[in-house]
DNA sequence: TTTGTTTAATTAACGCTGTTAAGTATTTTT
DNA sequence: AAAAATACTTAACAGCGTTAATTAAACAAA
């Protein structure tokens, strides 16, 4: 059956320029300005053709919520050297700060935009991998801490949902302009990085009481 | 200038009626079916009339925006009677949980959506007084336990912007769907209060450490 | 090779959206 | 009574996501 190979090879690749022009519109112009027409455009097709490749804009906007997740991955290789898991917890803080403020538009599509778990829904997948695997390697961090004794004993959902929800808090408030008023933009990631470190700093057993 | 102050009432009263509209469709279709024709439909003008009373859409939502605000101000009413600075944090972080979790739509218009902020910025207004006003609320409430010696001395925009991104981070996760395949639904309202109890137990002053 | 059938892509259109320009009455002022 | 300002509407622009119907191309069977 090399001619249907072939054809599913050639229709693998269409798939793919359409996916490719849509990141360019997403990086290059930003989240509201992928629309179906420019997409079509790009690859020089007709609007329409886009649909007998992708059920729907929210099933691309889930794949660019993937490239987003593969990034932040990405960005997370640093931590593999980090021997001691309580600064590989701090590192791992700090790449979740660093990786929402110098890419708003992909944390947007990946925690804020409603878009790409519609696909999800629609598609009757159950479960959102992408985010159940990224905090699942907090909470597995922050449990090798515990057993550790490298942080206090704690309930550990609490403290997983307590570290999660500041960081992307913050991230989030600062994405939907919430902070630009109150806290200057040059001092944005110095403020995350305090509170940050507040946090795990209450948690941290290693760290004297003053 | 009896015949100037009517014409104005008259006009103050067309802008009422355009918020009124506005406020229907909001809170009994949500957002998105906020639109300025079916805003028209309502009040029985032309869509082109809305923009007579009001610069762009955005400026509606600014006044929505308004409402979620006093809304959240009048359940915070509760806390006038609590005397203890600490039992008042506790519960203010418990209104914020409550507040988001049973008016996502309002939350996501004072919190998340970009459109309130447009306005703010298109009319020079340089602070989110809004915003500014709960936060400082916090704030304030923060540094009186601080004073008081009920909570462990602490940078105080550190813990400040920690608690706030905390439950902002949770409810926004929750209300964008983030939190449905990792926290079921009735849980929802349990585990934010767990985390919110862990923050604020961390620098409470008055527990006893086991 | 010709016919029939499947596949791929297109054109045209539907029903929306926010917004603006131009026009029409109505009322007020001169 | 004529001119000017006010309030509102009609019509339209320029876009959007999406679907139905249609054409052109590639393939299969006769």
């Amino acid at each position: 059956m090399g001619i249907a190979e072939r054809k599913e090879k050639h229709q693998l690749e269409i798939k793919k320029r359409i996916l490719e022009a849509s990141m360019k519109l997403f990086v290059e112009e930003g989240f509201e300005h992928v629309t179906i027409r420019k997409i079509a455009d790009l690859i020089e097709y007709s609007p329409t053709t886009v649909y007998l490749y992708f059920k729907d804009k929210n099933e691309i906007f889930f794949h660019i919520h993937e490239m987003g997740f593969a990034k932040f991955l990405e960005l997370n290789q640093n931590l593999a050297t980090i021997a001691n898991p309580l600064i590989r917890l701090y590192k791992m803080g700090e790449n979740y700060i660093y990786f929402g403020l110098n890419n708003p538009e992909y944390y947007d599509v990946m925690f804020i935009q409603r878009a790409p778990m519609e696909t999800l829904k629609q598609l009757n997948v159950c479960d959102w991998s992408l985010g159940e695997t990224a905090i699942g390697a907090l909470r597995a961090l922050l449990q090798e801490c515990m057993d550790k004794g490298l942080i206090k004993q704690s309930p550990i959902e609490a403290v997983v949902m307590a570290v999660w929800g500041m960081v992307h808090g913050l991230i989030s408030l600062a994405i939907r302009e919430r902070l630009d008023t109150i806290v200057p933009k040059e001092d944005l990631s110095k403020v995350m990085h305090q509170s940050l470190n507040w946090l795990l700093g209450t948690i941290d057993a290693t760290l004297v009481e003053s």
